[in-house]
DNA sequence: GCCCCCGCCACGCGT
DNA sequence: TGGCGGGGGC
């Protein structure tokens, strides 16, 4: 049986006692949190009788809904299974699935990621004359997905893109495809205006948490807000000083709106830190404190104060990694640490290739989370599309991606003709390709080798939605026979012809996919059955090696993924004027300055027993390199916390030969 | 239609 | 560093 008074502290227990009414509880950084939500389903379930499908958490990364079900199914087995843990994300795909008939999308409706969503954009911006050479996209799609998930008014009539919004979601719902805004605007909808779905719902999810409240958009907390409103048992657990998302559309004024709606909450802060050093705790505090605008809390431990931060000055970004990773070296070796003890973590996604590099040359095994996923690969997105393309042959955006890839001579003035066809015959793109293949007098229209080249591409698709939907026939089996089909490794070498490594490292690529797909296809406890299910699924995702977590390997990542997350050692690479706090966020508002200092006490605080920072002198960016100076933040840290290393002795202490000499120093000595 | 080369741009965080 | 769109030769 579950005791948590005996597991949990007093005020950690108090809250996970709960289950019923609002509560808000602000849990600071490294104060148990996910311990005690964990126990709290768990006492639920187990201790309250609460039926395990009632209850519905929700998280905001894929890693920590991940280790959240872990977690729990550690403490009850296989009770938990009936639990919901997701993503706002994957719980507003769960609902359209459930839904699809009412809402208008076939079964095996597609999810754009970002990338497919601009070319959507575009697609659509054409068909319309829309001259858009000159638009800046990343404010395009800033202000579509502002407007879906209600962060903006509606386009008024007069506004010169309300035709371009209007026809590019037209379009979108005759692919039968969603973005990812979509995934929250579309349930909300839908709860919003059907009362039989939304009684559903809240007659299913009579118990909600919320992790990470402060990162959730206001669509998000609507979402929660209309599923709760009647029963009212919604625990959010949240910390206003790890807001890091409001780029998102994260309003931590959610809280506020939270204590206004559910007037009669409960509110415990968990202030207790049991991760950190007395140290580390005092410098976090120390830099947090600078922001205004927060909600009073003090995080304290009755721990040890442990080591002083330590703060080096490499030269340039080469020497900084090369530091790191000898560093890595004489520390796993010194304190018996494994290498999943250490995190790197740094302000921005570019700052990891040389680390990663290093990393390599030295034989250290590291993963990265985050950053350009490995789906979003040209050679996986390629693939994926061909099997988007089958499961849902509407999806125009993927099915143009590959009308030409591998090269069949469908070039654009062919395709142009085809969608005048469809045009014409008022059909989808792919079933105006049907009719020309099987079209008798095609040659009227188009040139013989084009005319062969649709009916083949048809062949294809269609022989190979047998092969797939065939349930005796393996997934993995069926791409790698397409792929045969397709010539697509001669198509590769081919391509990439004066890139060896290229080839070899996309030829990694794929076969990585493939087993990836044999993984999940073989694994008995798989919740997603359908090959649809599947793509969708691994739209959603980042990062490729979610199960290999638990092995020994160091953390490289950027401190948003790291949010959530706790290591023994953390380097934070790169603390330099411009990058944290980032220049252009600056720009952008001068008062994004706080969510950046937010975002260095979150690194700050992921470390258990050691920071090591450093910040380099100079930097190559965009092939020229710039000097660079400390990050002002290190300023905040009290000096008596910080031990500076001076970058003249540093080449003294990294000398391999000084180093051997210490080693056997320590040897004889013990 | 396809291939190749050139020059341009951007390089903040992610579901 | 690499991804892209444009332009010219095949």
């Amino acid at each position: 049986m579950i005791d948590i008074k005996k597991e949990l502290n007093d005020k950690q227990s108090e809250a996970a006692a709960i289950a019923d009414g609002p509560q808000l509880i602000i849990a600071g950084a490294g104060s148990g949190k996910t311990r005690m939500i964990t126990y709290k389903m768990a006492h639920m379930i187990e201790c309250l009788g609460i039926d395990a499908k009632n209850i519905l958490a929700l998280t905001f990364t894929n890693k920590a809904a991940a280790e959240m079900k872990d977690r729990i199914r550690h403490l009850i087995g296989d009770k938990a299974k009936p639990l919901t843990v997701s993503t706002f994300h994957a719980f507003g795909l769960q609902l359209i699935r459930r839904y699809h008939d009412i809402l208008g999308y076939s079964a095996r409706f597609s999810i754009y990621d970002p990338d497919d969503t601009q070319t959507a954009m575009k697609e659509a911006a054409e068909e319309l004359h829309i001259p858009c050479e000159t638009v800046n996209w990343f404010e395009i799609r800033e202000l579509f997905s502002s407007v879906k998930t209600g962060r903006t008014a509606p386009l008024s009539d007069s506004h010169p893109y309300k035709e371009w919004y209007d026809f590019y979601n037209r379009r979108l719902k005759a692919f039968n495809a969603v973005d990812f805004d979509d995934l929250l605007a579309v349930p909300l909808k839908l709860l919003t205006e059907n009362e039989e779905v939304l009684s559903a719902c809240r007659h299913r999810y009579r118990y909600i948490l919320v992790d990470e409240f402060q990162d959730t958009s206001t669509i998000q907390y609507r979402i929660v807000r209309i599923l709760a409103e009647e029963h009212r048992n919604l625990c959010v657990v949240g910390d206003d000083d790890q807001s890091i998302y409001s780029w998102r559309g994260a309003d931590y004024q959610n809280i506020v709106s939270f204590e206004k709606d559910f007037p009669e909450r409960k509110e415990i802060k968990l202030e207790q830190n049991y991760r950190s050093t007395k140290n580390i705790l005092d410098a976090a505090n120390h830099v947090i404190a600078h922001n205004h605008n927060r909600k009073d809390k003090k995080l304290w431990t009755g721990g040890e104060s442990g080591r002083h931060i330590e703060l080096f000055y490499p030269a340039d970004e080469t020497a900084e990694a090369a530091f790191i990773a000898s560093t890595i070296h004489s520390l796993r070796f010194d304190h018996h640490l494994k290498y999943r003890d250490f995190a790197i973590l740094v302000r921005t996604n570019t700052l990891c290739t040389p680390l990663e590099e290093e990393l390599l040359s030295n034989n250290i095994p590291y993963s990265v989370s985050g950053g350009t996923s490995f789906f979003q690969r040209k050679e996986i997105k390629d693939i994926i599309a061909y099997m988007k393309v089958v499961v849902n042959p509407d999806d125009e955006i993927n099915l143009l991606r590959i009308i030409n890839t591998p090269r069949r001579g469908l070039g654009v003035k062919s395709v142009e003709k085809v969608r005048q066809f469809a045009g014409s015959h008022h059909c989808s793109l792919y079933t105006a390709m049907c009719k020309i293949a099987v079209s008798q007098d095609r040659e009227t229209v188009f040139p013989k080798v084009v005319g062969d080249a649709i009916e083949d591409f048809v062949r294809i698709i269609e022989s190979y939605r047998e092969k797939f939907d065939d349930p005796k026939t393996k997934v993995s089996a069926a791409l790698s026979s397409l792929l045969e089909e397709l010539f697509y490794y001669a198509f590769i070498m081919n391509e990439y012809k004066n890139n060896e490594k290229l080839i070899k490292f996309k030829f990694g690529n794929v076969t990585k996919f493939l087993e990836m797909i044999r993984r999940w296809e073989s694994d008995p406890e798989r919740e997603i059955t359908t090959l649809s299910g599947f793509l969708n699924r691994i739209t959603l995702i980042t990062d490729s090696n979610t199960d290999s977590d638990k092995e020994d390997k160091v953390n490289l990542m950027t401190i948003h993924a790291s949010k959530g997350l706790e290591f023994n050692v953390v380097f934070l690479a790169g603390i330099e004027e411009e990058i944290i706090p980032h220049k252009r966020s600056l720009e952008e508002n001068p008062e994004n300055i706080e969510e950046e200092r937010r975002l260095f006490y979150v690194a700050i605080t992921r470390a258990r027993r050691h920071i090591i920072m450093t910040s380099c002198a100079k930097r190559k960016r965009s092939h020229v390199w710039i000097s660079a100076q400390p990050s002002p933040f290190l300023k905040e840290i009290p000096e008596e916390l910080i031990v500076y290393h001076d970058p003249q002795k540093k080449a003294e202490e990294f000398d391999p030969m000084a180093l051997l000499a210490n080693l056997k120093k320590t040897l004889s000595t013990s």
